[in-house]
DNA sequence: TCGAATAGTTGGAGCGCTCTATTGATTGTA
DNA sequence: TACAATCAATAGAGCGCTCCAACTATTCGA
């Protein structure tokens, strides 16, 4: 039992500067890498922390400088893959400048998110990235009133915290060319409703369309971010008669929805009709799908966010950065060339 | 910029009891919510802080109290969808018994994954759970000696940390009963290498085909959790001319591939061929895929990896509890019952 | 009416660290 | 030889909080 106890209480500097036979500040100095140390002495101390077993008490460490070197990470949905290579990039960044990151997810909800920005601000991390998150513009301006604040997956022009997105209406766009190029002109739009970017894709998606000369066949259908949104959208296009020749779904959950029902309902893809999602999901990649999706470049998202608050650390910026990334198109197997044979049906 | 400064210098406990007009324990002691405290200084206390936008300051409630109420969770593999649903049981674990969770993951290396343990134990957090930990039983045992812990979804008898695992044997075995069940005899498995859980799941396989009889038909091919290594199995299992009629894949991600490769050599799943897969991610659900496979109860295994953390924090338990969660069995599209056509081909 | 019990509040020590000012030892220079 | 300059090490205050012992009212029973 006491043994017990003796273990879990941890050795602090003053254990390790008796040891060593130097002060408690001589320790401190050669802990934090300090230059004004001599060989001696610094190796004194760092044997006597190994035989210790000593670790710095970060909580001590902060109250003192009021640093933490510590990035608070808030994710708004550990399930979705595109977050964790946004992590993936955030991480890579934030180590190769000292940092350290440390995450929480909201239980995907307010709420949730609210609670896990909390404790990082309780935790006093020296600044948060906030990745899709959901709390209102308001709540944002509060927050960085608070902490030094980038925001990721969100578009924004508020002048208190940095925002860094992809270029969504550009991705649409991409799509539309992609396909106009292969011909197609009936190019229907199964849309994301309330889900994140799903309004600038829809709008990108119609310019793209206009600029085409094709403003008479753009067609969209409501939907949201999920598979069965996709299949109901098909029924909807195909029950008003006219076939469209190309189907692009907001997200990949929903465009496997879309192959599933057009297959179900004798479709050939892309035969008979071409299908583009947005996203580019591992599940895209799967040779079951091999869909053509628009990829985000998500870890080069991630590693801009990462600098960017690291900028307002380091080199105390203050203004604002509001930063979009052009995505990039992926040509797998569900897009081809219009055929007779679907064009044919329409015209 | 002076104003700047200001508003990122938090307030104090101090400042919230002189604005209050009461001392600073009183408002340490609201702050904990202790009973002793006479409902009046209470909401004078609550208002000061309330328009101080007061926020305690973890790092000295830690010093002082040698408590976060914080639990680290360390997770190998932010990119697979089974770690984001453990991270749910655990997460709601947690906050109903009034811990919160903080996240890190290593880069999917064990440097990496050290590096994320070091943070919490400087963060001093309460203790910590790994999920899908690949570090050396030593290294655990060394931290289990710094912290509480406990190691989820690897498998270990040690005696100074709790570990929560699926039964991957049992899941083996349901998937060759099933498949025995709709008549198959020649069930081949293509198994996970050094996976985790591969090798009890391979030797689940084997024991439950000796149990039914089938030893003699028992066929194992080398693999690992990648969709190539499902295609290069398929191909292994098809050049030696005897034909399985069911597949067991050690895991969805293979059994992708395996899907792939037999539908593409123009074998029809699960008229010719039977296909079973293990974990039961996302894909696996997708109607493109409709796989049959092994569930395991991700959020229990996440919430009772808590509990036992809860256990050691609050009610003080040493002895290590070691506990197999069983799984059960998911049935889509890709089983069915032996057909004549693929019995005649190899009998 | 008085001491005891109770409820509410407070000052001060201390948690483990950083940081400033200072001391002591050593070296360089006139 | 004396004095400044440099280097290495240290004491001590303080970061924002908790917790204990002590203090002040107030209430109660005898």
């Amino acid at each position: 039992m006491s043994q017990e106890f003796e273990v879990l209480v941890q050795p602090t500097m003053e254990d390790v500067a008796s040891r060593a036979g130097v002060s408690r500040a001589l320790v401190s100095l050669v802990m934090r890498n300090s230059p004004k140390v001599s060989e001696r002495s610094r190796i004194a101390v760092l044997e006597a922390a190994e035989e210790l077993g000593y670790r710095r008490n970060l909580m001590a460490h902060h109250l003192a400088s009021r640093r933490t070197m510590t990035i608070g990470l808030v994710l708004n949905d550990l399930h979705n893959p595109f977050f964790a290579e946004m992590t993936d990039g955030i991480h890579k960044a934030a180590l190769e400048t000292g940092y350290r990151i440390v995450i929480n997810t909201g239980l995907r909800n307010r709420a949730g998110e609210k609670a896990a920005v909390d404790t990082f601000l309780e935790f006093r991390t020296d600044g948060i990235i906030l990745v899709g998150s959901e709390l209102s513009s308001d709540t944002l301006e509060a927050l960085a009133a608070e902490t030094n604040l980038v925001v990721a997956a969100r578009v924004s022009t508020a002048d208190s915290y940095d925002t860094v997105s992809i270029d969504d209406r550009m991705g649409a766009r991409m799509v539309v060319d992609h396909l106009a190029n292969l011909g197609h002109r009936h190019i229907a739009h199964i849309d994301g409703g309330p889900g994140a970017g799903a309004r600038r894709r829809r709008e990108g998606y119609k310019a793209a369309m206009q600029q085409r000369g094709l403003a008479e066949h753009v067609r969209i259908v409501a939907g949201e971010y999920s598979e069965h949104a996709g299949t109901a959208g098909v029924d909807r296009l195909l029950s008003d008669g006219e076939t469209p020749t190309a189907i692009f779904a907001a997200n990949d959950l929903m465009a496997s929805g879309v192959l599933n029902r057009l297959q179900g309902r004798g479709l050939r893809v892309p035969e008979d009709v071409s299908l583009v999602g947005f996203d580019n999901t591992a599940a895209a990649a799967l040779h079951q799908m091999s869909l053509t999706t628009v990829d985000q470049p998500c870890e080069l998202l991630g590693r801009l966010a990462a600098r960017y608050l690291i900028e307002r650390l380091d080199e105390e910026r203050i203004d604002a950065v509001h930063e979009l990334v052009t995505p990039s198109l992926v040509c797998r197997s569900t897009s081809g060339p219009v055929t007779r044979r679907a064009t044919a049906k329409n015209s």
